[in-house]
DNA sequence: TAAAAAAATGTGTTCGAGCACATTTTGAAG
DNA sequence: CTTCAAAATGTGCTCGAACACATTTTTTTA
C-alpha cells in the first residue's frame, strides 16, 4: 500500500540511491550492470516520485502576473478579480506569488504599457487577456525571448502558437444562442444581433459569436427568419435602437453579443414579447433575468477561466504537470431558475 | 517576496525554532517574554506554513474507499467510475490510495454487505452514494465509531448530520425542468411526470424533483396546465405509457426524473410535438438529443461529484483544508448545441 | 606494474515543518 | 549557598527527492 521511494528501489536493486537517481534522470554515468538491475526493479514496481518532496526540494518561488482590463471600468472583469484573489490565497502556501495588473479597456496604449511593465518584472509566467490582436503577437514574442511562459484566457486569438488558452468556443456559443431563440419565436420573424460597447474591429470575439449565430440559421432549410446586425457604442444605443425598430417591424428576438445586454433590456422594457438573450452574470443582467425581461444568459465563467488558467501554471511549476494547449470551458445556459446555482459556485 | 519560515521567525524573535513551534501550536511551556516576542513577529509578518513541507513530514498514507452502484448494471454510474480513475491517478503521487467498491443497484443487502466489507478495511475515509435511507444512518454511525470520515455524494438524505455532501439541489432541478417546459408548450396542456426504473419508495431524489416541478407550476396564477404522475418499472413502461396516453389526450410534455429518459424517447418516437426533458448525458440520451426527440437534458455531473468529493477528502488529509458541509454543484442545462462542451470537460 | 585518469558508485546535505530529546535556566527548598 | 526538580529553551533528526561532492573501482597509459 505504501508508495515506493528511491531508497526502496536502491535497496531492492542492491545499489545506492545516487545510482537510482542517475538511472531515473539519465544523468551521469551508470554501468550496464547497475542500469539493468535498477530498470528491472522499476519495471516491476510502479514508482511514482513523491511530488511533495520533489517540490519541497526545488523550493523555488514562482511569480505569476495576470493582465486584464480594469474591472472598475467594465464590470465583466470583476469575477476575474475574485478568481485571482482566491488563487492568491490558495497558492501562497506553496511559494507562489500571483499579482494582477490592470489596463484600460479598449485602450491599446494602456495594454502595451501594462505588458511592458510586467515584462520588466521578469515573472515566471503571465496570464493574459489578449484583447488586441496585433499587439499581442508582438508582446508574446517579447515574453518568449525572456523565457516567460504566456497563458491566455477569455479571447482566443488565431495566433500560430495559441498555446495555453483557457476560454470558450465563441462560435459555438453563438450557435447555442441561436438554438435557444429559435425555440421561442414564430417561424417568420426578425432577429437582431446587437454588438455593444467595444471597438467592433478589434472585438474578434463578437464577430465569432455572430458567425456562430448565423451559421445555425443557415443550416435550417427554407428558414423564414430574418437576421439583422447592429453595431453601436453605448452612448448611441437608444438612438440606434429606435432606428432599428423603425426599419424592422417584426423583431421578435434580440441576441446581444456582450455582457451589456442589460442596456438593451432597459431600453426595450416596454416592448412585450421580444425575446432577449445575452452574456454573463452581471448583477444588472440577473435582475432582468429574474423579472423575465431577459430570457437566457450564456455564462462565460470568467472567474473559472482565470482560476483554471492560474491552476495550470501553478501545477506546472510545482508538479511539472503539462498545461493543456486549449482548454474550452463548458458553455452554461442560464435561466432565472438555475442562476443562483452558478453564482454560489465554489472553486474546488 | 519569499515566504517566511519558522527559522526566519526564530531569528527575528531571537529564539529557537522549537520555541516558535511551541507558540504556533500551543504545545509545551513558553515564558511570557518569549511568547510576546514571537507573537509580535507573527503579527508583523504573514506567516503561512509551507504545506508541502508539513505534508511531507506527516508522510502518512491515506486510504479512501468509494462505494457506489455497479456501473455495468446502471450506466448512470459510469462517469463516476471515470472520475474515480482520474482521482486515483492524480493523487497516487501524494500517498493517497483510492479504492472503488460496487454494490448491486436497488439491492439493500448488497449495499449493506459492501459497506461492512469496507468497514473491516478501516480506511481513513469513505465516499458514499447513500441510496438507502435507514441503512445509511446505521452504516454512518458504524463508520463514526471507528473514526472513519464519511462523505456522501449524489443523493442528499435528510440525515441530521448531513455533512460532507456533494451533489445537486434536486428540488431546484425539478423547478428548472418545469421552467424550460413551460416555455415550450401551450398555456393549456397536460404534462406527465414519469419516474422510471427504481424502487419508488426508496428513491427520495425522484420525489424531490417532482416536488420542485410541481412547486414551479403552483406559483403560476390561474395556470391551466395539468400535471399527472406515472410510476413505472422499466419492464412495464410500454404498457403504462399506452394507458397514460389513453387517459390523457392532451399530453404536450414529459418530464422524466431519471437518466432513463431514452426509454420514453424510444416509445414515443412517433408522437410529434411532445416535448421531452430528462436527466444525464448517457450516450443513448445524447443520441435522442441530437435528433431532437429529447429537447433538454439536465446534467447531474456525476463524474464531477465524485471527483470533487474525493478532492475535498484529499486536501483535508494533506493540507488540513476544511471540507464544506454541503457543496451543491451548478445545475447545467444541456441542449444538442452545448452537449459536447460538457462531454469533453476536463478535470482541473 | 605502478601511477594517473576516467568511470562508477556512494555519501551527505538541503528544502521546511514537526516533534522527540538534550541542554540550559530558573526558582524553590533544605 | 547548594541541590534538585521544574520550567524553558535549544538541538537534531525525519519525511523523499535532488544534486554536489567524496570515495571507490575500473581502465588506460607510461
Amino acid at each position: 500500500m505504501k508508495q515506493h521511494t528511491i531508497k526502496d528501489i536502491a535497496k531492492l536493486a542492491g545499489v545506492s540511491k545516487g545510482t537510482v537517481d542517475r538511472v531515473i534522470h539519465k544523468r551521469g554515468k551508470v554501468s550496464t550492470k547497475s542500469y539493468d538491475k535498477v530498470v528491472a526493479i522499476l519495471d516491476r514496481i510502479n514508482y511514482k516520485p513523491n511530488l511533495l518532496a520533489r517540490s519541497l526540494k526545488n523550493n523555488k518561488n514562482y511569480h505569476i502576473c495576470v493582465i486584464l482590463p480594469d474591472f472598475n471600468k467594465d464590470s465583466f472583469w470583476e469575477p476575474c478579480y475574485q478568481g485571482i484573489l482566491e488563487a492568491i490565497k490558495e497558492y501562497a502556501s506553496f511559494g507562489i506569488v500571483i499579482e494582477p495588473f490592470f489596463f484600460y479597456p479598449n485602450n491599446v496604449e494602456s495594454f502595451i504599457e501594462t505588458n511592458n511593465k510586467v515584462l520588466k518584472l521578469l515573472p515566471n509566467a503571465v496570464l493574459l487577456a489578449p484583447l488586441f490582436y496585433k499587439e499581442t503577437i508582438e508582446i508574446v514574442s517579447n515574453y518568449n525571448e525572456k523565457n516567460i511562459i504566456v497563458s491566455k484566457f477569455n479571447s482566443q486569438l488565431e495566433i500560430d502558437d495559441t498555446k495555453n488558452f483557457v476560454g470558450q468556443d465563441l462560435f459555438k456559443s453563438g450557435r447555442i444562442a441561436a438554438d435557444l431563440l429559435n425555440r421561442l419565436i414564430p417561424k417568420t420573424a426578425t432577429i437582431a444581433i446587437i454588438h455593444v460597447g467595444e471597438d467592433f474591429k478589434n472585438a474578434i470575439h463578437m464577430q465569432e459569436k455572430e458567425k456562430g449565430f448565423r451559421n445555425y440559421f443557415s443550416e435550417i432549410k427554407n428558414s423564414a427568419i430574418k437576421i439583422t446586425t447592429l453595431n453601436s457604442i453605448e452612448n448611441d444605443l437608444q438612438n440606434n435602437l429606435e432606428i432599428l425598430f423603425n426599419e424592422h417591424s417584426n423583431i421578435k428576438a434580440i441576441f446581444v453579443t456582450t455582457s451589456k445586454v442589460y442596456k438593451i433590456a432597459s431600453f426595450i422594457e416596454n416592448k412585450k414579447n421580444i425575446k432577449l438573450i445575452g452574456y454573463d452574470l452581471l448583477d444588472e443582467n440577473i435582475n432582468y433575468l429574474n423579472n423575465n425581461r431577459i430570457d437566457f444568459l450564456i455564462h462565460q465563467n470568467p472567474k473559472k477561466q482565470v482560476y483554471l488558467g492560474l491552476s495550470y501554471l501553478v501545477e506546472y511549476f510545482l508538479f511539472d504537470k503539462k498545461i493543456p494547449e486549449k482548454s474550452f470551458l463548458p458553455i452554461d445556459i442560464i435561466t432565472k431558475e438555475n442562476v443562483d446555482t452558478y453564482k454560489n459556485e465554489l472553486n474546488s
